[in-house]
RNA sequence: UGCCCGAUAGUGUAACGGUAGCACAAGUGACUCUGAAUCACUUUGUCAUGGUUCAAAUCCAUGUCGGGCAGCCA
């Protein structure tokens, strides 16, 4: 049994923050019987470090509450969207909450839309959630063993209130609050105005409610090209907030969408759709980027102009999440993965989620990281040490330790009998108790990492020189007696003699030795391709200056063959590990069957580099 | 010259009128068969100016600085 598969490395403090506050508060007021928030990504690209904050917001408020949060795509742009990104966003959504807010996740019936109902005499469309298992969302039977524990729930969709969403038009329209106007794309914007100037009455304002409703229903038989009509709501062109001023709430689009197809030639826009989804679905509080804070009147006009018989949604704020040496922009993450910057959205340099999932770092650190940043309204840049912190603190705790060598610098002991071979004992994790040891094996050849020979040592160098001792790990202490050079002055061997009483539990093994290496039996290592990952920009704020690209790291990925120890040989996916004194890694899925492709999803901290660079 | 939002150590975040705390980072030391981990210690902070108050990071006013808003994107 592999042990350390599970430990608890998740953050136990309790998160506070503003938007906690003020759900405690309705909670505690009685406003709502239940919480009810959701997470609603649009479906044109992968999800990022910048979501999983939000998706941690907003089931940890479901979990914190005994509420439900919903998983909706919000999906009005045919344009944009497709159904690559829809999975795409299911699988990285199940794997950020499984085993953690799993059965807070809010889905619904496979095919069902709202259901039309009275309300108080009023006509109401109400589609309530049904409480899943993020597993509900896993789209690969791949694991085997894990049955879909619920195959008929899927997430919402905003496209499937779009007949609802229609209605409500239709309502808004006989109130005399929104109008079809013919002006084109160009023309509404000047008419709109400019923040500090007043808009424009559109010529169309004032048409009767009837030609209104005709005209309406006339676009969505697709009576009219693209541009040429749009429904507007009639607020106030003198608005000093410009989302105010006749906002656009239809648009006509004849296109395929990926949800409903060639159903619709008319689509909603997000001021419109998303209120009106938050209603349907019973939400209680919605929450988003700072970014939409001057929508939020357009939000609550919407809703209000409704007169709706249920209670409403409010809209909360908070500052998006943003890494230092990353970039959290689905526009220029397209582009990086488009222009084949790097190898698609899960190159585990990217901090998309699938990406930081390839590399080997576990939904637990990434949430505890995503909650730990805290939830304001100050927009901050957040030292990505937090994160690399967050990344070792998990991995430190669950990965298994293993000897591997990078640089292979031969090494023979030339008083170790050539044929002999011993098995000794190797600690699997020294955190885990219950981690329990393996087998590696020792002989005359080795290799050590090259980086821990120095035939000029630096000051306060403690590992192998000339004449010096250094232990090998779990092994013996050697000496340095000599080094063996090409004709080009490049050391290539090193011939050293061991104490052979120092092994580890032995007479002498006890010696003060300051320093201690990792190793691997020449004869018995397995070669592996590793891949080193390192951050995929050079600067903290590689999109400052408008030109992103000019600061990718040229370095960010080496591929080198290394040499492991032979247990490595049985890697599996899940698994995580530390090769000794260097980094964590984990395979990748690009191994096959006597082929090891291993990630470095992150280096171990270095005293020592940081000693160099003084 | 418009509207909205924000400002607490280097970074992020608490303190909800009553001792400015935590994490990361940085530094020093201890320990170490991982220069890791762990442990101990240390440095550094309320944007400014007024006001209210016995008492202000917190309330008020003014200012300064930063951000968002003029897609038929979300």
């Amino acid at each position: 049994m592999p042990t350390g598969d599970n430990p608890e490395t998740e953050t136990s403090k309790v998160p506070s923050d503003f938007i906690r506050d003020i759900v405690a508060q309705h909670l505690a007021e009685g406003k709502y019987p239940q919480i009810h928030t959701r997470f609603p990504p649009e479906p044109n690209g992968y999800l990022h470090i910048g979501h999983a904050k939000s998706i941690c917001l907003n089931f940890g408020i479901a979990r914190d509450f005994g509420g439900i949060c919903n998983l909706r795509m919000d999906d009005t742009n045919p344009t944009k969207e497709e159904v690559e990104y829809v999975e795409s966003i299911q699988k990285d959504v199940q794997w950020l909450i499984s085993d953690w807010a799993d059965d807070k996740i809010g889905l619904k019936p496979k095919g069902e839309t709202p259901e039309q109902k009275d309300v108080n005499g009023k006509t109401d469309f109400h589609l309530p959630a049904k409480v899943g298992q993020a597993s509900c969302l896993s789209l690969e039977s791949a694991d085997g063993d894990r049955q879909d524990a619920s195959p008929t729930l899927e997430p919402f969709y905003a496209s499937d209130y779009f007949d609802p969403i229609f209605e409500y038009a239709l309502q808004l329209i006989r109130k005399g609050k929104a109008y079809v106007c013919d002006l084109s794309p160009k023309d509404t914007d000047e008419y709109r105005g400019a923040p500090d100037r007043p808009g424009k009455e559109s010529p169309w304002r004032n048409r009767s409610i009837e030609e209104n409703l005709d005209l309406f229903q006339r676009m969505r038989a697709g009576e009219f090209p693209d541009g040429t009509r749009s429904l507007r709501a009639k607020i106030d062109m003198a608005a000093p907030n410009v989302w105010l001023r006749d906002p656009l709430l239809y648009r006509i689009r004849h296109a395929e969408h990926h949800h409903t197809g060639s159903k619709w030639c008319i689509y909603p826009l997000y001021d419109f759709a998303h209120c009106l989804s938050d209603y349907i679905e019973g939400i209680t509080h919605s929450i988003c980027t700072l970014e939409f804070e001057v929508h939020r009147p357009l939000y609550d006009w919407i809703l209000e102009s409704l007169e709706l018989p249920r209670p409403r949604p409010h809209q909360y704020e908070f500052a998006k999440l943003i890494p230092s040496y990353m970039i959290v922009s689905k526009r220029k993450l397209i582009q990086l993965v488009n222009e084949k910057l790097v190898t698609g959205w899960d190159d585990p340099r990217l901090p998309t989620i699938s990406g930081i999932r390839r590399r080997g770092i576990t939904a637990q650190a990434l949430r505890n990281f995503a909650i730990g940043v805290g939830v304001t309204k100050y927009i901050s840049v957040t030292d990505i040490a937090v994160f690399e912190h967050a990344i070792r603190e998990d991995l430190n705790k669950r990965a298994l330790r293993r000897l591997a060598v990078l640089r292979p610098l031969k090494v023979v002991i030339i008083n170790y009998p050539e044929d002999k071979i011993e098995e000794l004992d190797a600690t699997n994790n020294p955190e885990d108790p219950n981690g329990g040891t393996r087998k590696i094996p020792f002989s005359r050849e080795l290799y050590i990492d090259a980086d821990d020979f120095m035939e000029v040592p630096a000051p306060k160098y403690f590992r192998l020189k000339p004449d010096g001792e250094v232990r090998l790990k779990y092994a013996y202490i050697i000496k340095c007696e000599e080094v063996v050079k090409d004709a080009d002055g490049n050391v290539t061997e090193l011939r050293c003699t061991a104490d052979l009483d120092s092994k580890s539990g032995g007479a002498t093994s006890g010696r003060k030795i300051k320093g201690t290496i990792h190793w691997v039996s020449a004869e018995h290592a397995v070669d592996a391709e590793v891949r080193l990952y390192d951050r995929l920009f050079t600067v903290p704020e590689p999109d400052a200056d408008g030109d992103f690209k000019k600061h990718i790291n040229p370095n960010s990925l080496q591929v080198i063959t290394a040499k492991c120890e032979p247990s490595l040989a049985g890697a599996k996916p899940g698994e995580r590990y530390q090769f000794e004194r260097l980094a964590y890694f984990c395979l990748d899925q690009d191994s096959a069957p006597g082929k090891l492709v291993l990630n470095r999803t992150i280096t171990l901290k270095d005293a020592w580099s940081k000693e160099v660079r003084k």
